[in-house]
DNA sequence: GTCTATATCTGGATAGAC
DNA sequence: GTCTATCCAGATATAGAC
């Protein structure tokens, strides 16, 4: 045959393949629901090949964290670039939540895996994970803060708590979202109405 | 004087002791990771003996589930009965904030074990914990129904999606809140603030 | 109502063949 | 780079003593 020797004639799983079906597999029955022989299967090797990839589940859960964080931030910061410096307060806004929603809820397996399962990790995989994070949660407020400084943004609203109700109000949809009704993007601009201007109808009085 | 306080001396345990140990460590620790062996400790016994009132893990984790709804769903209920019939809209919409978020905070072991692990518990006790989640979203329904048609809220605000937005920002609060940073209720009125009035200045191009 | 002891299974992880 | 085979720890659940 003209087979040449050692490279790949049955297709090789490698990292990636094994990181794939563990972020889908995580995502969707928790940390501890999820065995290495699963993702194995999953990944269509066997459990022990597993090991030349990975010293222990704990390093898989740990990569699979970090590229979840690094996806939303990369999606919703190529979005916020490529606005104008002088763009409005709203289409800034837009950028955030059409980015963060996009990311977690149309091409999110390990992003949605890491809204899901952070909580369940062992600590030491928790603290591994905390400073990319820490990065996008600083990304965030610098953007709200110079919302708030040019007077976009309510002077009175704390915004490291605007944040947080803003991040968990989004990895919120993870649990209800249904693609078939109504794509993110659209979501997303509901959320900016609600988060911007309130629902409570403006009238002259208060009841 | 006897012993420092804790565990039973001689005392009995009981389907309460049991259950209280488990809601403490499923909310902590999420669904997997918390073994027989766990709750039994934590709750003064021994991991055989639990079988006497349960007949397996996901029968604990079914009461458990249940209760959690139900203690929120009560105190929100609670609050906003007693509230006068003409009530402004903004004092029931705080009533409900308020009433969520001190439920699950401030003496809510069940109602956190369940936002937390609902979704990685066995289908089958996911349905069975269905009908009591359906009867607390049905209750807010029907409230922020009844404040749209009065006029309060604005009536282009879809609100199921509403709802499920509220919701979920509330849940997500678990993940970060320190009751030493200020209490649950002022944390509710900061929410309040923010979904009914939004945090957009009004600069020029609003009313 | 709780104990001890144990059956049975499944998990993470390792060693060595190919 | 993946397989097979296996070790060992820890899980749920059961049986019977007290």
């Amino acid at each position: 045959m003209a087979l040449s020797k050692t490279v790949a004639e049955s297709a090789e799983v490698g990292r990636a393949g094994i990181l794939d079906a563990a972020a889908l597999l995580f995502g969707r029955q928790g940390y501890g629901a999820v065995s290495l022989r699963m993702i194995a299967e999953a990944a269509g090797i066997k459990a022990g090949s597993i090991y030349y990839h990975f010293a222990s589940k704990d390093d898989i859960i740990t990569e699979i964290l970090d590229a979840g964080i690094r996806a939303v931030h990369g999606e919703v910061g190529a979005r916020v670039a490529a606005l104008p410096a002088d763009a409005p307060a709203r289409d800034v806004f837009r950028a955030v939540l059409r980015g963060h929603l996009c990311a977690l809820l149309e091409h999110g397996d390990y992003t949605s895996a890491n809204v899901r399962i952070f909580g369940q990790v062992p600590p030491a995989v928790r603290d591994a994970n905390l400073p990319v994070r820490r990065a996008y949660e600083s990304f965030l407020d610098d953007l709200l803060s110079e919302l708030q400084v040019r007077g976009a943004i309510r002077s009175d609203v704390n915004l490291t708590r605007f944040r947080l109700l803003l991040i968990g109000a989004l990895n919120a949809t993870l649990e209800w979202f249904d693609p078939q009704r109504g794509g993110a993007e659209a979501l997303a601009d509901d959320y900016v109405d609600i988060f911007l201007n309130g629902v409570l109808a403006q009238t002259g009085d208060n009841t």
